[in-house]
DNA sequence: ACCTGAACACCGTTCAAGT
DNA sequence: ACCTGAACACCGTTCAAGT
């Protein structure tokens, strides 16, 4: 999940890449993203600040491994079943990440602004494209329609994270399907009509 | 466009809110969100740190400030004509919005973490239910279908000023509309099917 | 190679004081 | 009522030093 090649035993490495990880998801998880803190996260591992810098070079760094550790959790087996309605496996895959990000409050605004650079970003990209090439989709449209699905669920995630008016919970979770399916809808038309 | 009310005049007030959110603007659009400052605005302005504080309660009151200020900017009539099919009169504002956040970089951010708390925000929000009220869907749709706009718009301009993997302009301009037009095809099915 | 203490250049915010 | 100086409790990051 984590990557930790290029390590090799110095004096004492008290810590780890993954543990370093941790501290910062349990204080995203009890805090939100603003507390994601390096020195926070320091403190919590029982380290000096600068400590921190041994495993990474700066605080983009760790949070990009933030959002690698929470999209790991993923599991991509359930999607790959081609003989399922690829609207079906779509919205699967969607609902599950509306959970996955829904579990880290902050960590969608982390998406929002360093995204999809990780390998396991690119994975989840990888198994929407694969669903939308089963559909039928050619690479580009696919490419189009990937960008369209990433939009509306990072948006909404985020939209429904800042927004405390709509406190019902499963309102929240009708809207989203709501809108998911008039997306789906436009992405069939446009299958249909290709 | 400014909310002024309760300005009345005491010893010297050398600034106003309009001032202070002129030179949050101008710091946002020079240096990005990060570097939209308290300090830094009151230096600006050539005052204190905290003779920000005379005028705002706090940094989130400013930052909302900013965003009712740049949602100030979008003109409401190019869009309420309703001779006018619907899906051209939400496919010009969803441009225009774009336009406006793209103008300021960082703003997307402000908007998806302070959402639709403001006077302006209201209008936006309501010019967009009127056109889906014209187009025939009945009021609670018309709640969900103008979030489902929101999504796409703030969601669309966020990835869009945050990955600078897709570095033409009109590509990018392209795949908004692309997404865009999916949107408003599976509405357009709703809508039929009502 | 790993970790630390100390420091640098910042933050937002508060508070007592001056006018 | 408005503005300031000073301070408080923080940040991320660097750097020289210890092991």
């Amino acid at each position: 999940m984590v990557d930790t090649d290029g390590v090799r035993p110095g004096p004492r490495r008290t810590l780890s890449e993954e543990a370093i990880l941790d501290a910062a998801l349990s204080l995203l998880a009890e805090s939100g993203a603003d507390r994601v803190t390096i020195r926070g996260i320091a403190a919590r591992v029982g380290v000096a600040p600068n400590g921190v810098y041994t495993y990474f070079p700066d605080k983009a760094a760790v949070l990009h491994g933030v959002v690698e550790s929470i999209l790991g959790g993923v599991n991509h087996d359930r999607f790959v079943d081609p003989s399922l309605p690829w609207r079906d496996r779509i919205e699967a895959l969607a609902l599950e990440l509306r959970g996955e990000l829904l579990a880290h409050p902050g960590s969608v605004h982390l998406l929002l602004a360093d995204p999809m650079t990780g390998a396991n970003s690119r994975a989840v990209t990888d198994t929407v494209l694969s669903i939308l090439a089963d559909a039928g989709l050619p690479p580009e449209d696919a490419m189009l329609a990937s960008h369209l699905i990433s939009v509306h669920v990072l948006g909404s995630v985020a939209l429904e994270v800042a927004d405390p008016r709509m406190s019902d919970a499963e309102d929240r979770a009708a809207r989203y399907l709501w809108g998911l399916t008039r997306v789906l809808d436009g992405l069939s038309t446009h299958v249909g009509a290709r």
